[in-house]
DNA sequence: AGATAAAACGAACGTTTGTTAGTTAAATTC
DNA sequence: GAATTTAACTAACAAACGTTCGTTTTATCT
């Protein structure tokens, strides 16, 4: 076997998919080009099919990595026994976090996936409805249970959730605001406005 | 000169860009073709640059055309006596309801701006940044006179732009929920949250 | 060292892209 | 009704696209 490590525990595939992850964001997975990506792994077009079998795969691997680790989190909160809105802010502070740390990866899973071939792009979307709904459901008993105001909780996921993926801009801007001060007063915006 | 009206009211131009706009929207700006354009508009490719002088003409006029009418709405809030936190709400229920009824085009200039050429994108981004300075501005005296709780008004300004236009989410969903109800909570959610 | 497997390469493929050129049909003006 | 615009058409362009091919270089194993 040749060397399948060019780093110390990255394959090659994934530092194809990671350089893959920052051009899909700059250019959209339309725009940036097998050559593009080529250029910037430091290798001919053709070799990178070595290691990929198309350049959708890539896009596949970052849309479904970045939704299990979602998932993951979702239901290792859902187990604990917290109170509803605190589940809710750990979510929530989860999602600006991932989207400080592994900003490439969650700006493509929010933006680019459809270009997804199907089946794919189904089940990519069915896995992000259930997501919601399972956030959903966790602030309607929320309500029940008088922690949070009363408020369709289909339009809270949705706010919320889209405001985290805002953060974007942020990452855009030349930020003068600091990733603990933007996490604090997202958060205290997001959650005291579901207080009773 | 021959017939510049298709219909009452807009030119053939007019009709080619609302087209592009749907498609844009579906397939995004790069994977949208003007073989596929020219076919939603009844005609063949090549007759389209008898009335726009190129692709990214379209995508030009669409993301002003939103810029215009967010800033002139603006400036006429401005000019009212209203309140700050009642300002903000005029210009959040009118984002939302441009989010609404001109879907296509608002999500475009959302998300497809960065396709803009030079120098126009740089003019969007300048003109997208002093917008969302005027509306930090407007937080930051409403946190002084008392009206609004003490906030980070930038992360306000990025929290509650983002959280409208999650709304994107809701016109691809079965819309099980009103839209007047949507606005309402929206509204709720992300006025009560900036209140002292 | 010799054999084997992995990963690089240059070249080419068949499509599709936005756009231009030249020409014809249709509509408006005088 | 003839002259003139306007807008449609077919055909073709050069460039870029993702991907495959056959081959050569590089690394690993016995």
């Amino acid at each position: 076997m040749a060397k399948i490590r060019s780093r110390k525990n990255s394959s090659k595939k994934d530092v194809i998919i990671e350089k893959a992850s920052k051009l899909f964001r700059e250019k959209g997975f339309g725009a940036a080009s097998m050559r593009d990506l080529a250029e910037h792994v430091g290798v001919e077009a053709a070799s990178l099919y070595n290691h990929i079998q198309s350049k959708s795969e890539i896009l596949q691997a970052i849309c479904f990595k970045v939704a299990n680790d979602f998932l993951s989190h979702l239901e290792a909160v859902q187990a604990s026994p917290e109170p509803a809105l605190k589940k809710l802010e750990l979510i929530i502070r989860f999602h600006i976090r991932m989207m400080m740390d592994q900003y490439e990866f969650v700006y493509i899973s929010d933006h680019e996936w459809r270009h997804l071939p199907e089946p794919y792009l189904s089940n990519f979307l069915n896995q992000r409805r259930n997501y919601r709904r399972s956030l959903s459901e966790m602030i309607a008993r929320g309500i029940e249970r008088g922690e949070m105001k009363s408020i369709e909780p289909y339009v809270a996921v949705l706010t919320l959730l889209s405001a985290i993926s805002g953060i974007e801009s942020w990452h855009r801007s030349r930020k003068t605001i600091a990733p603990d001060v933007l996490e604090n007063n997202m958060v205290k915006y997001l959650i005291e406005g579901l207080k009773k």
